[in-house]
DNA sequence: CAGTGGTCTAGACCACCAC
DNA sequence: TGGTGGTCTAGACCACTGG
């Protein structure tokens, strides 16, 4: 059957691969209504995902646009440092796992992201990102015992969130993050190998699944010369 | 008639009033489609809004929770630094208008965020905002004078986007933004205070209109101690 | 004028959740 | 089991754009 997740792929694809170029229109709603054999309301559905993802604009009386034909790597950290920086330039980077400890969540860090937080046990991962040999991220995350029980080392060096998703099932909803700048911590100073004068840029998230739980906060300090996050925001 | 706005705007005032309280559940959408006398679906457009205000999360099987009761202030610019902790804080502010001239746009700058931008004439302006007396932001902002042909010393001294929304009738649909950290530059160290040590934050942006136009460039740069930015994110 | 997107309806069937 | 949201349809009318 074809489905909205079929065609809403289909169209990324063929915007990603320049099938539909970045400043030309799509093909009219009711044309693509008629080419995936669905109803227009469907179609309707589908480019209103790709007007929220930032690959189209919808034009009245004329059509849809292609603005961008990127797809954005983290749909919930767009930090562009790390992964894409490391990817546009050819970097060696590598994630060392400093260590994994089970703690008491420091709630006081999050407060301003929500102030209904409690404190409970998470597992406290501390790691470090290297770009070139050279340290320009600390990451602290706190991942809830209550909707994570077990976290080994292995996983906590491999990627976290395809854990989480793929195999615990879990349905990740929406995050809220707060970007900020902070003089260099005595941890900063000696991982990152900063001055006191030096400063950190600082970013904190909270991350909720589908029902509403919170089941993540992080807390990831950037050298601040590394340090690039992009944005696409609609007019509400 | 009752239409998808006037119910979009009166959830929201029942949201931002409490009548529908944080943690708790909005009445079911055949419940709303009866009581404000419109189809399901209408309704569920109106809730896909409230969605990507990040206001409300829907549960399946359970009904739509809401999240959040305030409304984003700044839907383009969620800068908090200036507008919300002076607000909060209950601090002085002001701003002051440096200069205002006709250049080319300076392309290079904002390469980053839009390849295809072209060198084009734009209203020029600088601006510095105060905080208790204290400079915390420069603001560079270009305005394309294809656009708006026009611009005031006093429209710049006052609220320039009412001015392109309600007098000009512009409508503003989408921008790209980038945050980094810089070290001060020269007028950095002028306008703000600083020492070539010490470090901003720039945000930079670029604004479009419904028909894909760019009109407006910005670069704010930020003392580090009064940068603060929050986002809200959902998994695409 | 014909084509495009914007809005809205009335009804259908499904998966999920709670009792 | 009954209520909730998720998906989809077929059709209607409107406002806007372009030639």
């Amino acid at each position: 059957m074809t489905t909205r997740q079929n065609v809403l792929h289909d169209l990324i694809q063929q915007i990603s691969q320049g099938t539909y170029a970045k400043g030309t229109l799509l093909p009219g709603e009711n044309e693509l209504a008629d080419r995936y054999g669905t109803s227009r309301n469907t179609i309707r559905k589908v480019l209103s995902d790709l007007v929220q993802r930032g690959l189209i604009q919808k034009i009245n009386g004329k059509g849809s646009m292609v603005i961008e034909q990127q797809q954005f790597v983290f749909p919930l950290s767009n930090i562009v440092s790390y992964k894409e920086i490391v990817a546009e330039q050819h970097l060696d980077n590598e994630t060392q796992l400093v260590s994994l400890t089970e703690k008491k969540l420091p709630v006081a860090v999050f407060n301003e992201l929500d102030a209904d937080l409690q404190s409970v046990d998470v597992h406290a991962m501390v790691s470090v990102h290297l770009v070139n040999a050279k340290p320009v991220i600390i990451d602290h995350e706190y991942v809830f015992t209550s909707v994570v029980p077990t976290l080994s080392q292995h996983v906590a060096e491999d990627s976290v969130y395809e854990y989480f998703e793929d195999e615990l099932g879990l349905k990740i909803a929406y995050a809220r993050k707060e970007i900020s700048a902070e003089y260099a911590s005595a941890e900063d100073q000696q991982l990152l190998g900063l001055t006191p004068q030096q400063m950190v840029v600082v970013v904190k998230s909270v991350t909720y699944l589908e029902d509403t739980t919170p089941f993540e906060c992080t807390e990831s300090r950037h050298r601040a010369d590394m340090f690039k996050f992009r944005d696409f925001a609609r007019r509400l």
